[in-house]
DNA sequence: CCCCACCATTGGTAACACCTTTCAGTGAGG
DNA sequence: CCTCACTGAAAGGTGTTACCAATGGTGGGG
């Protein structure tokens, strides 16, 4: 359940020191190991049965995700959430897989309704001609996939159409969403939150947007988005029964 | 050997593969270590004069962020800037102390249009009382400091009312990147970009925002705050735009 | 109450065995 | 003579162990 792999960075095989900081990631955001919990590296290299540089290096990745701090004579210490790097793919990743999965959906879902009609709007002045075509085809395809009810190859191409947007947007922090985006695409209906069950209302509004970004009106794309995501959230709510 | 030591003054304690770290982190990001550049772990600690053990943990740091991948016999590879993690803390660091800082502090200001008013919205619901009370005094000290032309102590506001309305949102990833709107503020004043004397639309702006916000009229907050930043992002624009 | 000595624990160094991957060299076949 | 597949050595990261240095919390002594 918990650890599936996370091959969020270049997907290289698992080496000695990932599948131990995915262990031990899981669990500090997991809240397993609460903040402020002691770590050591012995204890580390006895748990998992690693040599102390593996146990360091694991540390070192930890600490620099502000999962943990490291002193001297005092060991490693466990941080709040509030300290946590949460835009880090894998922190990202780990709090998906783990509870509070919801609440995690649900900040992820607000920043993309922040970011997300900006970048359509920007993509409108900025996509090139082919980007501008895949995003036309991607729309039909979708309605395709979406009216004879296919939901994993429609996830897909939902997938792809955002990411398009957020490169085609022209800037490298909306670019650099495209993961997390896909990311909560895909939790989404691995939750079983999957909102639409292709509601005629959410193709329409993919169609609504690419044409607008073909087209070029930035404005129209901008609205379309922001409606877009109006839909995603509210498709989303009755899920709500946890408040901090 | 020109073993070097670089501390580029970020601050936190300078233990030695920080140092490490930082040097080759900067060169990276400023484009010194050009793409697809090869480095070795025999290099670097020829290079700094560390152990392999530092060399090691160095590049591991690297990787997590994007910035190298390792690969047996083949080496460390310098990664191009789309797979760099431009949400680390240290890379944003990096790139707005290097060249393309101009074009780093557009992306990440477009990133603030999309975000902040957002934000000031879920502020407007969210925030606790002693939230809006200070939201209030911030208001009146920044007009002060404002009309009296003192930029410094005035940017410390700024960055602290910013600050406040991200965290009082209630969201995690807004609340995330409170680093982030500190760092373009600052960096912006560094650059020269702010006008020497706040202009008295900025000043109004805030003080708009500060009200609705502490007034929970979040649709109020929303739309003071977009305006506050076209209003900076207006103010930036002299800067000429250079395009990739 | 303050100061100092102790020692647990990380920080850093060094030397080593191992495994994977690349690449050059070699030979056979066309 | 050219091409291609095989092969083996070397390059370079991966992981292990042992050891010393620095540091800061704790507790004991004044």
């Amino acid at each position: 359940m918990g650890t599936e792999r996370a091959d969020t960075g270049a997907g290289h095989g698992a080496s000695l020191h990932r599948s131990v900081l995915d262990a031990l990631g899981s669990e500090i955001t997991a809240g397993t190991l609460a903040p402020g919990h002691g770590l050591t590296l012995d204890g580390i290299q006895e748990r998992f049965g690693v040599s102390r540089t593996v146990a360091r290096e694991t540390m070192r990745l930890l600490e620099s995700m502000g999962l943990v701090v490291s002193r001297r004579r005092v060991g490693i210490t466990v941080q709040p959430p509030g300290s946590w790097h949460v835009y880090d793919p894998r922190v990202i990743w780990w709090r998906l897989a783990g509870p509070g999965r919801d609440t995690q959906l649900r900040s992820l879902t607000e920043l993309r309704i922040a970011v997300e009609p900006l970048a359509a709007a920007a993509a409108a002045r900025e996509a090139t001609t082919s980007q501008r075509e895949r995003l036309l085809e991607l729309a039909v395809e979708m309605r395709a996939l979406g009216e004879s009810g296919r939901l994993e190859p429609f996830m897909d191409l939902d997938v792809e159409m955002h990411s398009l947007l957020l490169r085609a947007s022209g800037n490298e922090m909306f670019a650099a969403l495209t993961d997390v985006v896909a990311a909560v695409l895909r939790g989404r209906t691995q939750l079983g939150l999957m909102p639409h069950r292709p509601v005629p209302e959410a193709l329409d509004l993919h169609d609504e947007v690419a044409r607008a970004v073909a087209a070029g009106e930035h404005e129209a794309a901008e609205t379309a988005m922001r409606r877009l995501l109006a839909e995603v959230r509210d498709a989303m709510a009755p899920v709500r029964p946890r408040r901090r």
